[in-house]
RNA sequence: GGUACCUUGCCCGAGUGGUUAGGGACCGGUCUGCAAAACCGGGGACAGCGGUUCGAAUCUGCUAGGUACCUCCA
């Protein structure tokens, strides 16, 4: 039975579903106003994960996961103005093009991960009546206040009734001492209170009407506003990265329960931090590498460019609560390490039934649910995996035999483990069909030729047809009585 | 300063109080006209110092080092 870590209580829970055979799903998205990094990889793949097994195991799931394309305000020389309306001038373009340009590339940076896209894609642009109505509710509740055209949640007021903080585990006393001046600050009663819609200033773009100013929702408004929206006053799961714990998350949950007089998320997940030379990869610190980079090779710390499942894989090689450390090294170990479970993948289907079984490959499908049940442990799934791989090899190589039922279940363990689950895609022969058989069998017959070269002793002949097909990119095996070839 | 977390072999990275994680690199072997690849096998570890225990990498205390959040962040 599938256990996860609940951040709210601090240790592993058994799964148990709101409603029987259904699942709903929570997952902050992008802010679109830049292209995603191998941060952004972390949390898509890790949920990606999560629904594809919430799905193994039979569950219906629906995933939500948002595009937040307003509201975010920056902290630098331009305070109070809307990262995206920042942008936009800065590119002479308008806020709603931009926010499509990073959702389109977003989207395709995904699909190349192996990310399915969610049930619902909701942006928080297409949803500020429902914002509104949200926040109209936590004023009627009386744990909000209107102060100069903007509405500020009334923290002080809600921690008398509720836990401010359960997430997070601070408590007011540290955040009044702590909280620094920001903007805004004087129209607010406490340091600690934020934002729930904020008036614009003149100069922003991206403002619509509301009962109180010309303006935009706060920046935790639109979670739990689309949340409760699509999968109801209390759901399930709810996801994100660890950097959004505080105050994201907590205000979230300080939203929803002011609102509707009840927690909404009954289990919180969040996945740890991808780090380069052990600090955090982020858009504050500028030390991180864009997906794109990583596919063409083209940043100064890669030694070379990394398929997109490389780099699916090297996510899934660490537990998605670890902080995983990049670096050009580990990405190629990664590299290798998928090399050799897609040539097992390959071998499997090749490999011919016999009599009997000579060599134990039961038992998989029971570890590997097993690892998956322990809050997603992917790490042990691969090493059941690596295992399995070398058994296959042994039967490949002809000191073993697998009976044709055993091949049977095994071939159905690796298709449902590393492909549907861990979203591996093991053929890289993309394009049609009929392209691709027609370039397998000339490559075949090159080294067929070659083949006959060599039987003939013709080495210079076999040298140079495979030399050439070296340089071409190819890689030849010479086996015992053939040949292997991959690009 | 407050809060939380981390420290595993050359590198990456799992881990239940007692039994092999796994991958990469390396070394040895198989194969081979040569080569490459592939495959098989192998060694090595738990930051330091105490404590609990029959037994601790795993629990506890201290020390050292590091990270995250407290401000936009996946």
């Amino acid at each position: 039975m599938l256990q996860i870590y609940n951040t709210l209580t601090r240790q592993k829970e058994y799964f148990r579903p709101l409603n029987k055979g259904l699942v709903g799903m929570y997952v902050c998205g992008p802010t679109v106003y830049g292209d995603a990094h191998l941060g952004h990889a972390r949390p898509a793949i890790t949920f990606d994960l999560l629904y594809r097994y919430l799905q193994y195991i039979g569950y219906k799931v629906r995933y939500v996961r948002n595009i937040t394309d307003v509201g975010h305000l920056e902290h630098d020389a331009d305070e109070g103005e809307d990262k995206i309306a920042k942008k936009a001038r800065l590119e002479q373009l308008e806020p709603m093009e931009v926010v499509q340009y990073y959702t389109n590339r977003y989207h395709h940076d995904m699909e190349q991960l192996g990310v399915l896209p969610p049930s619902i894609e909701p942006h928080a642009s297409g949803h500020i009546i429902e914002q509104i109505a949200f926040i109209q509710k936590i004023l009627d509740k009386g744990y909000a206040y209107i102060s100069n055209g903007s509405v500020y949640m009334d923290v002080e007021k809600y921690a008398k009734d509720y836990h401010y903080g359960k997430l997070s585990g601070r408590n007011l006393q540290d955040i009044v001492t702590e909280t620094r001046e920001l903007d805004g600050q004087d129209e607010k009663k406490h340091s600690y209170d934020f934002a729930l819609w904020k008036k614009a200033a003149p100069e922003h773009i991206m403002h619509w009407p509301s009962p109180w100013s010309e303006g935009f929702p706060g920046w935790h408004m639109e979670c739990s506003t689309m949340g409760c929206k699509y999968l109801g006053e209390q759901f399930d799961i709810h996801g994100g990265g660890m950097d959004l714990m505080f105050p994201h998350h907590e205000a979230e949950i300080a939203q929803s329960c002011a609102a509707l007089g009840h927690d909404s998320v009954r289990y919180w997940m969040h996945n740890n931090m991808i780090t380069i030379a052990g600090k955090k990869m982020g858009k504050s610190y500028n030390n991180f590498i864009t997906l794109e980079q990583f596919f063409t090779g083209k940043h100064e710390l890669l030694t070379k460019p990394f398929s997109p499942m490389t780099i699916r894989f090297f996510i899934l090689m660490a537990h998605y609560r670890s902080t995983v450390d990049f670096s050009s090294e580990a990405l190629e170990a990664a590299e290798k390490g998928l090399a050799r479970l897609t040539e097992a993948y390959t071998r499997l289907q090749k490999l011919q039934p016999a009599a009997t079984s000579t060599i134990d490959t039961g038992g998989l499908k029971e570890k590997c649910e097993e690892a998956m049940d322990d809050d997603l442990n992917s790490p042990i799934v691969i090493s059941h995996l690596f295992d399995s791989a070398r058994a296959i090899n042994t039967i490949y190589d002809g000191k073993a035999t697998i009976s044709s039922a055993d091949l049977e279940q095994l071939k159905a363990v690796w298709k449902t483990f590393v492909i549907d689950i861990l979203g591996l895609k093991m053929n890289n022969s993309a394009g049609n069909e009929q392209h691709a058989e027609a370039y397998k069998g000339a490559v075949d017959m090159l080294l067929e030729l070659r083949l006959k070269a060599k039987q003939n002793k013709d080495w210079a002949t076999s040298d140079t047809i495979r030399d050439r097909l070296i340089k071409l990119g190819f890689n030849i095996k010479d086996m015992k009585d053939g040949f292997e070839w991959s690009l």
